[in-house]
DNA sequence: GCCCTATGGTCCGGCCTTGATCCATTGCGC
DNA sequence: GCGCAATGGATCAAGGCCGGACCATAGGGC
């Protein structure tokens, strides 16, 4: 520690001396895979990429991947079926479990940082989703996951959430904006897991989903900022009420 | 390629299932020092961590730093010195035969992606610093960046900005924020290594900078969002120029 | 001048990850 | 029913990477 009166031995090469990987390869398929389910990227049912060819997707080994998969398998994520048309299939029913990771500890430091993150991706992301002119395809797909939201019961809605959610950062047309926006997503999903989703909070949110899914369609960038930034206050101040 | 009818089979689980890995971890390692240096983040004659404190840094083994460290010894980026005081040294005259990485075609789209997280981020980032208290600290790092930004040379002058810039992505207060933030640069500045530096231009952007650095001291988000779109259009107009 | 310390230099045993190959299972089309 | 094809299941040798221990070098303090 500096003395007071110098303080901030500030090292301005600290960003770039950061750690290059997080964990495990495996613990990172893991992560990816949990990941795709939690976020209602792949539904209850669906079927995963075969492991020839997600191993190949992911840049990892078909071993290891192997050992990732059959941990959501002990866990019960996932069942796999052998045969011609088998594969490795999400569960109807996740674990209900929760399968505490203990991770890094939540500072409100942390958790602010996180939240900073989502807070400039998001409204990024929602801006220029507006102002991009897309084919009427990427429109249905909005809108579908906007009535998918809607329709969910409290038991699917943090996943239609999510879904909807990279929806949007999807139609910027950068996958580099997309992969980011899911990435912090993940990390904000799990904290979300930690408290109770009220139905009162739903209703509110399905408002500010409709509008700013109107106004990206519209293509009013400022608008759907607005209502974006709306819109993430809230869990956020959900998320700094309880856990501080 | 699916027929035109029926077009985009879009998987919306291709986020999750992208590449784990970029590729070796030292690869990877060297990519890291280098950038520090390219991004001026250490500066000639600087002196890197120990190699002990710099592989826990950056969460690799001790022997495949050594390994990156080596290579950048014979490229001639950096310098090794033994003994009590001794260490890894950013030497003074960096090699100016181009190291080509093959690395990934540029394509148009795949620069237009780097371009719109960039704008995402930095826009973001520039925002969320003129809207954060700091202490005076704070403020002295970025005037004095501005500052050198100012006095740089051409031959210094693509070092000193990103040093501005990651110093402005720092005021933020967010770390992970300031990481992304150098990454994304990271990758525009080997874009930019590709064209040339004109002095009209680097005129034109120290305007732009002290616009920036200005609005953001006195605490207007907009106006500094404002300059910082101005000033990024401008770069990436030339990059569309240069690399179609 | 001697020793201590902070640094780079070297080596070894062991785990993780890979790439490849072959086996086992199941359903579809003939 | 038979064989083919698409899938998961299993195993092995090779290389990458790690953690730790020890050596070599040079400067500072006594």
């Amino acid at each position: 520690m500096a003395a007071p009166g110098s303080p901030a031995p500030v090292d301005p090469a600290a960003v770039a001396f950061r750690a290059i990987r997080s964990g495990n390869v495996y613990e990172e398929c893991v992560e990816r895979v949990l990941s795709a389910v939690k976020l209602g990227l792949v539904l209850p049912g669906d079927r995963l990429p075969a492991e020839r060819d997600l191993a190949v997707r992911l840049g990892v080994s078909r071993v290891t991947l192997r050992d990732a998969l059959r941990s959501l398998t002990e866990t019960g994520w996932v069942e796999v079926r052998r045969g011609r048309h088998g594969g490795t299939f999400v569960r109807d029913r996740p674990p209900t479990a929760r399968t505490v990771r203990p991770g890094a500890p939540l500072t409100p430091e942390s958790l602010e940082d996180t939240l900073a993150l989502r807070r400039v991706l998001e409204l990024g992301a929602v801006e220029l989703a507006a102002t991009t002119r897309t084919k009427a395809e990427a429109d249905r797909v909005l809108t579908a996951a906007l009535a998918d939201c809607t329709a969910a019961g409290p038991r699917r809605y943090r996943t239609a959430d999510s879904r909807l959610h990279l929806a949007i950062s999807e139609r910027t047309g950068s996958a580099s904006l997309a992969a980011a926006v899911a990435d912090i997503r993940m990390k904000v999903s799990a904290l979300l897991d930690a408290i109770p989703l009220l139905a009162p909070n739903i209703v509110h949110s399905n408002r500010q989903h409709e509008e700013i899914v109107g106004t990206v369609l519209q293509g009013d960038p400022g608008a759907a900022r607005a209502a974006m930034e709306e819109h993430l206050s809230g869990t956020s101040a959900l998320l700094r009420g309880f856990l501080s």
